[in-house]
DNA sequence: GTGGGTGCAAATGTTTTGCACTCGG
DNA sequence: CCGAGTGCAAAACATTTGCACCCAC
């Protein structure tokens, strides 16, 4: 699936959309920080972003980069895609698992499954590469934040 | 899954294993930072590795804590559970989706799986919490970095 | 006009590096 | 012994914050 002008059109219009919705200010800043992400499929770093954001205006300062993608996060229109709760962690388990994290606490689970592990890739991932190993995480609540509420 | 003490004893000798077959030295630094990784489940953070070394060694330093877990890593004793190739990437695509990453370049390509997304979680999983979604990672080599060799 | 947003510079936190010293094999 | 490994301090990054100024609404 390849990024369509009328996609890249539709994601600007959810942008301008929520600032009307929500008085929040569609500064020039800000919708081209959201251009530079939302016109791409690459999954850019914040400083790539950066740099581009930096090609068509040369002022925009880094913070503001770091303060509008964050923004554009809380407001749901673009996702940070980091795993386990963002930082580095290590893992002595070197059999094949997974991983099911609580959004809430940030907490970790193992878990295994033949079926995870032997998932059979769609023609569509066959075409990106050859896929050597598979690893899957499952968000949600864990039992203790669900009685904690 | 709980860790049994003969787990934890089976990886502290293959550790001394590896240092006994390629001739690294088993410091008592190193068989401290990895008894701490060995010995838990959690996945802990450097900074909490560290912290924990330091209850036992209060001389070791940060950077030994760094570049002992790194040597592990790279002689696969421990993986590093971490975001995409090491840094924050950001997404516009909002749509459920999974992808797949090359370990060669790191590049990141989006695929959608309806299994995936649907993915019944084992009872395993049920005991820990609800899962609300279902993410995966497939790692392998992209065409480009194949024919590139 | 005014408050939300921005730019700057400085602070913070995390990971890396250069170098002299040490100690495990 | 002697070179791999360590400790220290400083550097290199990435990200956040405080504050004065500015411009989108």
């Amino acid at each position: 699936m390849t990024l369509s002008r009328v996609e890249i059109e539709r994601r600007l219009n959810s942008f301008l959309d929520l600032c009307r919705r929500l008085g929040f200010k569609a500064t020039p800043q800000r919708l081209e920080i959201f251009r530079q992400v939302a016109q791409t499929e690459e999954h850019p770093e914040a400083d790539v972003i950066c740099a581009r954001v930096r090609k068509r205006m040369p002022t925009v300062s880094v913070d503001t980069v770091y303060r509008t993608l964050a923004f554009l996060e809380e407001n749901g229109l673009i996702r940070k895609v980091s795993r386990l709760h963002g930082s580095v962690r290590f893992d002595a388990n070197m059999q094949k698992h997974h991983h099911f994290v609580c959004t809430k606490c940030g907490g970790v689970w193992d878990f295994y499954s033949e079926e995870l592990d032997n998932y059979p890739a769609p023609s569509e991932v066959a075409m990106l590469g050859d896929v050597a190993s598979v690893h899957a995480e499952l968000h949600g609540i864990c039992t203790a934040c669900q009685t904690t509420q």
